[in-house]
DNA sequence: AAATCATAGTGTTTATTTTACACTTTAATC
DNA sequence: GATTAAAGTGTAAAATAAACACTATGATTT
């Protein structure tokens, strides 16, 4: 074991980040786990995280972790909130603060992990168990998905550029785990004046080719700025 | 200075709690403060708030802090953010989980702090320069409270067992800094069957006495089960 | 005892939003 | 040319939200 260097008057917790990413895949709402080389919990299935290191920001530890553990960077990362039972670690007490982030799985196609460790999507149904409390944070990451997206279109960072309009009627189909009227979800989305029609539709497809919409940044800025009101 | 004691492989950040105290009183929103009596910022305002102590969870180093420097207990309390800045405190890295509080200044009147520092009561447009990112964290809890408010019925946290329509209309009234129709925000409270109407009256007012109103925790719970949808 | 004052308490009408619902169009494939 | 699969589109009914003003009550004043 590497020699001990730091002293404190008192006793300290360790501090990390972990982090729920979600990627939308066909029909799926994925989450990206990568698998753990080093006691406690070795070879099991956890979030993406790590210790933070000084002089660094909360926030950027998530994204050094992230990007260092799975290789994703510039997503959508948001503080979730902050574990912090003095038994959620079985080496010593250590608080995590929890983000979730959102990619879109068809831009960023699954990566192995820059740093060797083992990464993988997984569906909700076939999840593995995962280490410490990370269930728990899951949970409260997914609650947290299905709230915001009834009031922020953040759909957006889950598909791609170019996306139809069904895609993104799945997407919240998939999220919330509902039904939604395919007329009154695309008057509702359409009448919001978010999104930019293109004059491209689906490629390669069997049937009659959707056409293809793109997320206007601007307008949703100033609609923000208003405060916005979109309840799916 | 004591001497240190405690050995890290790595260098740790120190970990606080910081609570956002609101409280209610006659027609204003009052927050709860204490006067620093060390360094740095000694004799500003700030926050009550402290160091985490090991084997305690995130949650109870808030309520053991706001009990210690404002007497407050068994109150409504709940994680609001976490802050960490490297630079937020000139000291060294200090990261802060945040949290806010309700508190109905009708039966817990402004109170000594138990540990000798000085604890008042400051409205919004008398608060002091504070000490920290307290005026962030603020804003930040402000900001939620508005929020939450128009989706759960936490008003009740913030008024007497006992109180009336009109005095739960002003407080929507302040706190979302907006007039509401009287004969509209009635219908909708009562329409969400979750008050108790008692065959009291208020006390010593020189005009027609109003009804006095309980909440009823168990229907609200059945409805929060349901999940709640109640939109000021 | 009557008048005054201050706020409690109460309903209806109109506008807006949400919901329910089904057929035609299009383009590729067979 | 028929088939297939999903794209795309509108209207009517129901529910909800918003606007709006007077009467009731009880204490205080004259």
């Amino acid at each position: 074991m590497a020699k001990k260097k730091f002293t404190y008057e008192y006793e300290r917790p360790a501090v990390t980040t972990d982090c729920v990413v979600f990627g939308l895949d066909e029909d799926d709402l994925k989450i990206l786990l990568i698998q753990r080389d080093i006691k406690p919990y070795e070879g099991q299935w956890a979030l993406p995280g790590g210790f933070i290191k000084m002089g660094e920001s909360v926030d950027d530890c998530a994204k050094r972790e992230l990007h260092e553990e799975t290789g994703l960077n510039n997503i959508y990362l948001e503080q979730l909130y902050t574990f912090g039972s003095p038994n959620r670690d079985p080496r010593e007490q250590v608080i995590t603060i929890a983000y979730f982030a959102l990619v879109n799985l068809i831009d960023h196609r699954p990566q192995a992990a820059t740093d060797a460790r083992n990464a993988a999507w997984f569906a909700q149904d076939e999840l593995p168990s995962l280490a410490f409390d990370h269930k728990e944070i899951l949970a409260k990451a997914k609650q947290r998905l299905k709230g915001k997206l009834k009031y922020e279109p953040i759909g957006f960072e889950l598909l791609p550029k170019k996306f139809t309009l069904t895609q993104m009627q799945h997407l919240y189909e998939i999220i919330l785990e509902t039904k939604i009227d395919k007329r009154n979800f695309r008057k509702k989305l359409l009448k919001l004046d978010i999104l930019i029609e293109t004059n491209e539709v689906e490629q390669d497809v069997a049937r009659r080719a959707a056409k293809l919409y793109k997320f206007d940044q601007k307008k949703y800025n100033k609609l923000t700025k208003q405060g916005i009101n979109f309840e799916i």
